[in-house]
DNA sequence: TTGACATACTTCGCCAGTCGTAGTATATTT
DNA sequence: AAATATACTACGACTGGCGAAGTATGTCAA
């Protein structure tokens, strides 16, 4: 069980991905190990969902990228960063606002047990 | 504003509906209408996301239809009704406790004010 | 009684987002 | 040296929502 639907998720794909990159810049592989730690192993992107969210909110103006070389010491590999842009905090920060309505909604059409 | 997007729903539109049968069988235009006045207007479903819904719900045995003649006084019009299944009802179900859980999840992903 | 508006749908076809499958390539660990 | 982890890309299928349009009957006000 505890997996979720991905219907549901549908729609905040790319505010949670957002919400990741408010901390700081960051790539695929990371942001996945990121969303499956902080939901505690509830939610657990797909790749091809998460690489065709990145494409989408760079076209749209969320995301910006860059792409980082393996480091000095000469650890991991070639990335594809991505850093979130102004537009992409106005976003988030919308869809922050509209999840709290959503909540609240949807709420009113569940049973308690 | 105000108005949901309609990404969020999906995935949830047949649980509202099926909210609104647990407590007696209806029809289309009379859910529409239920569902904007629980929701305060915030959520107006779309006639054709409706009727599809029904369609999908049927042939997944969470509803069965009936034809209702219109009335003896002669009110109304000849309308087809909904009746949740007993596996709908236990579809119900386990939409609202897989709410709780995705409720919990997105909610980690939203900076609050 | 006529015209507007409400009720009660159906059909069609597009679109966006998710995801399965598969493949590529390099890095790290055992 | 092999297995596994990292870091992606490409392609195509599927699903649900929805715009546009149409049909047909019921109700109500002027």
């Amino acid at each position: 069980m505890s997996q979720i639907s991905s219907d549901v998720i549908r729609g905040y794909n790319d505010t949670i991905i957002l919400y990741i990159l408010m901390e700081e810049p960051s790539y695929g592989y990371e942001i996945s190990k990121q969303i499956k730690g902080i939901s505690d192993e509830k939610y657990v992107i797909k790749e091809t969902t998460l690489y065709s969210a990145f494409t989408r909110m760079e076209k749209n103006g969320y995301i910006e990228s860059f792409v980082a070389e393996p480091d000095s010491s000469g650890n991991g590999k070639k990335r594809t960063y991505y850093r979130i842009t102004d537009r992409g905090k106005e976003y988030y920060k919308s869809k922050c606002d509209e999840w709290e309505i959503t909540k609240e909604v949807i709420q009113k059409f569940i049973r308690g047990e």
